[in-house]
Order: structure tokens, then C-alpha cells, then sequence
DNA sequence: AAGATCAAGCTTTTT
DNA sequence: GCTTGATCTT
């Protein structure tokens, strides 16, 4: 009963987050550093306004980013009150609370309540209709590249009307109209994408009031997780339903914000005070996670970021080992060595207890990196999984299942019906279906009535039509099985994938992955069961994307550090520490220096911190890139930002395998980083000094600015160029400086073409060779 | 209409 | 270097 029980999860809770779970009125900004329990405070503050407050559990609006944390904070609540939290409806994602919100006011936005959800893959098969509807060039403007356009826009809440003339040149100065085409063919075909989700709901609250105000009177709290994540949109989703009451309670990390480059906003999490004003602001500070050493180590690398609120957390665990630097002659010994050190960490070794599989990960910078230890893995025989992969409902043949049960259940899905009219083969080509796409055009009826049409006509080659005329009427079959109901939802899906012969069609594959697709056909049938009917499976299913497959086995963990933002382990093993690739060359071209290098810096951050006893750090003087050819790295210049008294040096340990004499090209002489130079640091030898003479020159100011200029973004910052540099552009390559006027250069691209560009855009080239 | 061959692309990722 | 999409060939 409220109150009168004393709460005994709040002694649980350190006294900042106390204050931070009893402060329940107005708004709260939570500054929750890595690791400080951020997840714990904002259950137990759903946990105490149940209890304390008696607020009735459908009164809480929670909004995650992830599905995974929705449910890992319906558990969570569950836990603290003993598993009386009956129904959160008002716990979820995003976009699946704002669906959910659309459902209920379709209407408002020139849609039936039964819209459909399109993923990406859908988006950019409609958009390619859009282009060539526009008669637009696609290979000079791909889909794909239109689809991101309207993506970011959709991010920043701009509808057709808003989006500013400067971002269109694109496709002949025609963008926006394409957008707005692509809006009215949504419209038409009752679907929305994913940014649409939130994008409606805030043009609805905008516009009507009273819907708005329902929504504020019910919703009586409002929390935040991930906040730093939050784009536009979604932060005027936030502001709105919170403008009533203004309980809003957002928890995020600012040192943690790695997505700005979809569309994530820090500046929220920054102005935070200012948007809600008389709010308070509490600050987590106290580290659960990990050792000191490695916390310091992490704490110290952030702390070269400018951009920041500024949090110094602090552990009362020992010291702990000191974070281990290693480096490889190139990236195929680094993986060898990591597999080496895995083995030997199972088994237990350096005085520490064996480590199970399990707590051991392997973060990296990009997905390509990767395969080197898969490789390398499998042929020593070292279980892994790789996490964030291709996932389960993305893949071609769940896709194309889910086609066949979508229109099966809406014959009008002229999506559906293109993804899968011609899988397995019907005979029908393009030919026939631009027969099919046209007349349904000039008669305004879905494909599937057109065919129809088609078919009782006469039309077509007399085997195509009679293939498409056992389709449609097994499609009508199918349909009313559906909506009968007679029969149960499982049994007619495996009815469906086996009379349409598309079971059948990988079954007799002789494709190499054709078994392991049918595998996952049979999973998705399994996965069925956990659903009432199709169309509660449907509607979960473009929302609801994860679909995690634990084999009971021990493995070690690998992925990307996007990915690996909210785990944590035991040991974790951060490769490829190298210029270019981490930070990545191109993360820094797309925006101006300083705030994509800040981003990379998180990252980093974001990995040293997932590591609670032991971290090591490495890379390689040589890696293969993406595509295949070998290049010589310099080490990362975040190396250079660890604090050497919590780092140790590892002996390279290739040096035993190949000397300086069999590897002629060794560059660990130049680049320094050897641990027996006179310098006494490993870090601070004459060839690595060397090696970053340009940014030491640069980051020579007083105190401690970030590297290039440590300016605020887009400040005249060619200063950190001279003439003769060789520079790095996102859409021309590499190049040399011919001459700087002020923030304008003008570089000469190994294109041989000559160009005048503000030095904004321009990053230095470390690597390649010169 | 389907298989075969060629060129282009390629950071990070959720919903 | 490998996958994907577009074009060519049969």
C-alpha cells in the first residue's frame, strides 16, 4: 500500500539517487555517467511513483530507444515491486508508443488505423517507384541515397513544406518535390516509415489541441531513457506531452551520445535546463562497474572533449589492473594474438581466476573488422557470436515470408505483392509486371485486382497465366482462411509458405545457404506461436525487430562499440586503435573537426568503460581495408590521450616472430611505441611525436583543448592547415593544399581536379601513403 | 524470362 | 575482396 510500507528499495539506491528517485514533481535532468546505475534509478523512480504516489501504472509514460531496454525495464520494475506491475502500456519505445498513439488517431494524419509499417527495405522500393515516376536518373540519384535524405529530414521534424531550399539541389533541384511524392504515394498506400511514426504524432499534438491535452491529462510522469540519443523529433514529441505537467524525468549521458550521426541531438541534453525551466539537475557520479585503473583510463581519454557537462566519477573498488596496450605488426597477427590471450584468459592466467567465455567481448570501431576474427576464431576453434548482425527479420527469406503473410491478409499490399510475385519463379518478368503495374495504375486498383483483371482477359503467355491465376486464387484461399479463423494462425502460415511453394523453393536450393534459410523458416513458424493471430504477429513485426536465439553454449562476445553501448564485461578487448579507422577518417569528414571527433572520442570512451576488470587496447601498423589491399596504419591518437600511469605497455608481440630485419617495412621504429626506448614511455617516443607533429602543433594551445584547434565547430580552423599538407575530402578523396585564403583552401585531389573549400570540410590525411 | 556477367559501392544502427 | 544491383546474352 502507498506509503505506508517503509520502501526498502530506496536504501538500496546511493543518496544521489535517492534524491534522484524522490524527486517526483517537475523536471529532472539525471546526468548518469557510465556505470553509475542509471538503469537502477530510473526503475526504482517507476518503482517508488507506483508505490509512494499510488500513480496508477498506465499513468507513467517510459520511453526507451530499444526494444531490449523496454523490456529490461518492465522487468525491472517488476522485480522491485514483487510482480505486481500489472500493464505498462505506456512502456516502450518511441516509436512503438507513438504507434500505438497513431493507431488511435490515424485519421488525423490521412490514414486508416490499420496502416502499415514500412522498413527500410520497403522505403527505398517505393521511393524507387517515386524516381522513376519523376523520370529521374538513378544511378546518378540511387534510392537509397533519397531515402537518407528524407530520413534526416524526418529526424529534424521537417515535413515537405519545411524542409530549407539549400538541402535540395539534389536530383535537379527536385528533392523536396520528391519527398513530398513520396509522402502522397505513403499516404495512398495507407503505410508509414518509421520516421513518420513520430513525425505525425508531433504534427497532430501541434495542431490539435484537445487531442494533445487528452494525452497530457493521462499521462501524469513522463521518463526518459538514453536521452543524449534523442533527435529532434522525438525531443518535440518529449516537450509536448510533457508541456502540461512538465513531470519529465530524462536520464542520459552526454559523455555517451555516439548516434549524432542519425540524427541524435546532444544539444538536448545540454539546454535541458533551459528547455524546462525550475528543473533539477542530479548527477550520478559513483562507478559500479569497473576498477579504478580502467575508470581513470576512461575518465581521463573523455576528458579531452570540450563539449561536454562534465562528470567526475569515481569507484571505491581497488585499483585493479592497469589497462593493457598492445601492438601488432598488422591486423592478422592482432587477431591471432587476441585468440591467443582468450585461450589463455579461460584457462586462467597473470594470477587471475579463469574467465568464462561469456564475459569476454571484442569491441570494434566497424563490422569489417570482423571477419579477421571470425576467421581467426574458427579455425582455432573459439566459440564466438557476433551481435548486432544481420538481424533475424531483415533477412531475405523472413522477409519474404512475411510478404506472403501480409498480403494474404490484405490483398491491397502492393508491396507485398511486388517483393514476392516472381519468388519463387511464376514466369513473371518485368514485362508482365509493368502490364500489371500500369493497369492498376490507369484503373486505380491494387496489383493483385489488376492481375486479376489481366488474367480473365487472356492476357499474358498462357504459362505465366496460369501461374498467376492459381497465385491469386490461392491468395483468396489463403485469405479467407485468415479471416475465418477456423484454423489456427501457425497452421496456416506453414500452409501458406508450402502451397506457395516458396518452402519448397529453398528446399530444393542449391544454394549453399539454402538449408540454413529454410532453418530460419521454420524458426519464424515457431516464433509464431507466441503470438494470438497473424496480424498481431504483423504488427509486432516491424517494430519488434529483435529476436535473440541463445544457444546454451559459452562464447565470446563480438561487435561493434555502437553495439555494445549499455553491456558491460568482465574483459573486453578493443582493436584497431589506429588513425583513419578509429577514429574513422570519414566520421571526421562528414562534419567538421571538432564535434565528429568528440563523437569518436565517446566512442572510445563509451568501449573502455563496457570493461569492469580488465581492458586491453590495441592495433596494427598494417590492416586490410575494406577492400582487401593492405595499408599502413599510425597508431590512434586517442592512444596519445591515455594516462600512462594507468596503462600498461604490453611487449609487442610479434617483435619474438618477425624482427626488424625479416619485415623491412617495421614501422614501430618510426612511429615509436616501443616499450624500451630511452623516452621511458612507450607512448611519448621521438617517432610517434614525430608521427603526430601536426596535431601536437595544433593542440599546443594552453591547457588542454581537443585536438585540431580545439575550437568550437566551424570556427575558421584552417589555421590547422599549411600549404603543401595533404588533406582528406569527403566527396573528392585525398589531396594536397595549394593555398589558404582565410577558412577557404583551395586543394589539388589526386583526381587531378582543383578545388575551393572551406576548411571545414577538409580533415588531415595520417594515413595512406604519401 | 532467366542465367551470366559486369560495375559500383562500401562506418557506425534503431525503429 | 565481396556482395549487390544493373545490364547483356541466350
Amino acid at each position: 500500500m502507498p506509503g505506508r510500507e517503509q520502501a526498502r528499495y530506496l536504501d538500496e539506491l546511493n543518496s544521489e539517487q535517492r534524491s534522484a528517485v524522490e524527486t517526483l514533481d517537475g523536471p529532472v535532468l539525471l546526468l548518469a555517467g557510465a556505470g553509475t546505475g542509471k538503469t537502477r534509478a530510473l526503475t526504482t523512480r517507476i518503482a517508488h511513483l507506483i508505490n509512494s504516489r499510488d500513480v496508477r501504472p498506465y499513468r507513467i509514460l517510459a520511453v526507451t530507444f530499444t526494444n531490449k531496454a523496454a523490456r529490461e525495464m518492465k522487468t525491472r520494475v517488476g522485480q522491485i515491486l514483487g510482480e505486481v506491475v500489472e500493464g505498462m502500456p505506456w512502456l516502450g519505445t518511441f516509436h512503438s508508443i507513438s504507434a500505438r498513439m497513431l493507431r488511435y488517431n490515424a485519421e488525423l494524419a490521412g490514414l486508416k488505423s490499420n496502416f502499415t509499417i514500412l522498413d527500410t527495405d520497403d522505403q527505398v522500393r517505393l521511393l524507387k517507384q517515386v524516381l522513376q515516376a519523376a523520370d529521374i536518373d538513378q544511378k546518378m540519384f540511387p534510392a537509397r541515397h533519397l531515402a537518407g535524405m528524407i530520413d534526416r529530414w524526418k529526424n529534424r521534424a521537417w515535413t515537405p513544406d519545411k524542409v530549407p531550399d539549400r538541402e535540395a539541389d539534389w536530383g535537379r533541384g527536385r528533392a523536396i518535390k520528391l519527398y513530398s511524392d513520396y509522402q502522397d504515394r505513403l499516404k495512398t498506400l495507407n503505410c508509414v516509415d518509421f520516421g513518420d511514426l513520430l513525425l505525425h504524432m508531433v504534427q497532430i499534438f501541434s495542431k490539435n489541441q484537445a487531442i494533445l491535452d487528452g494525452y497530457c491529462r493521462r499521462l501524469k510522469y513522463i521518463l526518459v531513457d538514453e536521452y543524449q540519443d534523442a533527435n529532434v523529433a522525438q525531443y518535440l514529441w518529449l516537450r509536448l506531452l510533457a508541456s502540461q505537467r512538465q513531470n519529465i524525468c530524462c536520464v542520459g549521458d552526454d559523455d555517451q551520445s555516439i548516434y549524432g550521426w542519425r540524427g541524435a541531438e546532444v544539444g538536448n541534453i545540454l539546454r535541458f535546463e533551459k528547455d524546462f525551466p525550475n528543473s533539477k539537475v542530479f548527477r550520478l557520479e559513483q562507478n559500479y562497474r569497473s576498477t579504478g585503473h580502467i575508470l581513470a583510463a576512461a575518465s581521463h581519454l573523455i576528458s579531452f572533449n570540450r563539449n561536454r557537462l562534465g562528470k567526475t566519477l569515481w569507484t571505491q573498488s581497488d585499483q585493479g589492473e592497469k589497462v593493457r596496450l598492445i601492438s601488432h605488426y598488422d591486423s592478422v597477427s592482432e587477431a591471432v594474438w587476441v585468440g591467443d590471450e582468450i585461450e589463455a584468459i579461460q584457462k586462467g592466467s597473470r594470477g587471475r581466476a579463469p574467465v568464462a567465455l561469456d564475459d569476454i567481448a571484442i569491441l570494434q570501431r566497424t563490422t569489417f573488422q570482423m571477419r579477421q576474427f571470425e576467421d581467426r576464431f574458427l579455425r582455432i576453434g573459439l566459440p564466438y557470436r557476433v551481435i548486432g548482425g544481420p538481424r533475424f527479420y531483415e533477412r531475405r527469406e523472413i522477409r519474404d515470408a512475411i510478404a506472403y503473410f501480409r498480403l494474404a491478409m490484405s490483398p491491397a499490399d502492393n508491396l507485398a505483392f511486388e517483393r514476392i510475385i516472381n519468388t519463387p519463379r511464376r514466369g513473371i518478368g518485368d514485362k508482365s509486371f509493368q502490364m500489371i503495374f500500369n493497369r492498376a495504375r490507369e484503373a486505380g486498383i491494387s496489383l493483385v485486382e489488376a492481375s486479376g483483371d489481366l488474367v480473365s482477359e487472356g492476357q499474358f503467355a498462357a504459362k505465366t497465366r496460369r501461374e498467376l491465376d492459381r497465385f491469386l486464387g490461392d491468395l483468396e484461399v489463403w485469405g479467407r482462411i485468415i479471416h475465418g479463423g477456423e484454423k489456427n494462425h501457425v497452421e496456416v502460415a506453414e500452409q501458406i509458405l508450402d502451397e506457395s511453394g516458396y518452402a519448397g523453393h529453398w528446399a530444393s536450393s542449391k544454394a549453399v545457404d539454402a538449408p540454413g534459410r529454410l532453418d530460419n523458416l521454420k524458426e519464424l513458424v515457431r516464433s509464431l506461436h507466441e503470438f494470438e493471430n497473424l496480424q498481431g504477429f504483423l504488427d509486432h513485426v516491424s517494430l519488434v525487430m529483435d529476436h535473440d536465439q541463445e544457444t546454451g553454449e559459452e562464447r565470446v562476445s563480438l561487435m561493434t562499440l555502437h553495439a555494445a553501448k549499455g553491456l558491460e564485461f568482465p574483459v573486453v578487448f578493443l582493436p584497431g586503435w589506429e588513425d583513419g579507422l578509429f577514429p574513422s577518417l570519414r566520421a571526421l569528414a562528414t562534419k567538421s573537426g571538432n564535434e565528429a571527433l568528440e563523437e569518436e572520442r565517446r566512442l572510445g570512451y563509451v568501449g573502455i568503460t563496457r570493461a569492469e576488470k580488465a581492458c586491453y587496447i590495441s592495433f596494427a601498423s598494417r590492416r586490410r581495408a575494406i577492400s582487401g589491399e593492405w595499408t599502413d596504419c599510425v597508431p590512434s591518437r586517442f592512444i596519445d590521450e591515455l594516462p600512462e600511469e594507468h596503462v600498461d605497455i604490453l611487449p609487442s608481440h610479434d617483435a619474438s616472430i618477425f624482427g626488424a630485419a625479416v619485415m623491412p617495412d617495421w614501422r614501430f621504429g618510426e612511429t615509436g611505441f616501443r616499450q624500451d626506448t630511452a623516452a621511458g614511455s612507450g607512448i611519448n617516443t621521438p617517432g610517434w611525436r614525430r608521427a603526430n607533429a601536426r596535431r601536437n602543433l595544433v593542440r599546443s594551445t594552453p591547457g588542454r583543448s581537443p585536438a585540431f584547434g580545439g575550437g568550437q565547430p566551424n570556427l575558421g580552423d584552417a589555421t590547422r592547415f599549411s600549404v603543401g599538407d595533404r588533406v582528406f575530402h569527403q566527396k573528392f578523396g585525398y589531396g594536397r593544399i595549394l593555398q589558404i585564403d582565410h577558412d577557404k583552401v583551395r586543394v589539388r585531389f589526386e583526381t587531378s581536379s582543383e578545388w575551393s573549400i572551406a576548411a571545414s570540410y577538409l580533415s588531415p590525411a595520417t594515413t595512406g601513403g604519401e
